[in-house]
DNA sequence: CGGTCGATACACT
DNA sequence: GTGTATCGACCGT
């Protein structure tokens, strides 16, 4: 049986207001649920640091898209990507330092049927939401919920049922995120070890234009078979 | 299980 | 015009 919402119990706002790389591991193996009966374990999360990580959205300054990112901590950032994906964040970071953490994975916990209507081309329950748009997908978040706070209304946190064993804490470079140097090689992906519903890892690859037809291709270089 | 590739629309230059 | 904090279908092992 799901939690009831008046049973949810939130994180306080100040839990959020630090530098999402401090926030980012205590994360970890809390609960996002909604009040339709949907609930995610949090298994892996992406840290994105204000003005000074060119990853971030807020790299470049606000805009219409990433206004949320500037505003109060423990709000939702969800933005639209490739087209057809959904990507959910929760802004955190002291007041004026536009920071958040993309939800990258998750286990759901509660709801499953309706998580499964969400994703049928889920192989199985272990791959419903590992992923940040796949989490996005199942627990029904888009950019209509951006700029929501996560801490009211039909969202909520719960602390642990258990804390997060040291040795289980893991993490790693961003996944997606080209370029060398800098934040980019920065360990700002943090996972549950050995959790099944974590990501796979691929590594960020640079685009390579695909060369017109008809057109030289590039000369015999490195990696051509 | 793992690699490759196309889809698709929006933000921003 | 260009690039994207990705996914799933497809194919091979």
């Amino acid at each position: 049986m799901p939690l009831p919402p008046s049973r949810w119990r939130t994180l306080p706002r100040s839990f959020y207001r630090r530098h999402p790389t401090e926030v980012a591991p205590e994360l970890l193996n809390k609960l996002l649920v909604r009040d339709d009966g949907r609930a995610g374990r949090i298994v892996e999360v992406e840290a994105y640091a204000g003005d000074q990580d060119p990853a971030a959205h807020s790299f470049r300054g606000m805009t219409p898209r990433t206004a949320t990112m500037f505003g109060e901590c423990g709000h939702l950032y969800v933005y639209f990507t490739y087209g057809m994906h959904y990507c959910a964040n929760i802004v955190c970071g002291p007041d004026g330092v536009a920071s958040a953490l993309l939800l990258r994975a998750g286990e759901v916990v509660e709801g499953l049927e309706l998580a499964r209507a969400r994703r049928p081309a889920s192989r199985s329950d272990t791959d419903l939401a590992s992923g940040p748009a796949r989490l996005a997908t199942v627990l029904g978040l888009t950019t209509a919920d951006s700029g929501n706070d996560a801490l009211a209304g039909p969202y909520g946190l719960l602390l642990p049922a258990t804390p997060v064993p040291p040795e289980l804490l893991a993490s790693g470079p961003r996944v997606g995120v080209a370029g060398d140097g800098g934040t980019h090689q920065y360990p700002w992906r943090f996972w549950l070890a050995g959790d099944p519903t974590v990501s796979k890892y691929k590594p960020a690859v640079r685009k390579v234009r695909k060369p017109a037809r008809g057109s030289p291709g590039p000369g015999p270089e490195e990696g051509n078979p």
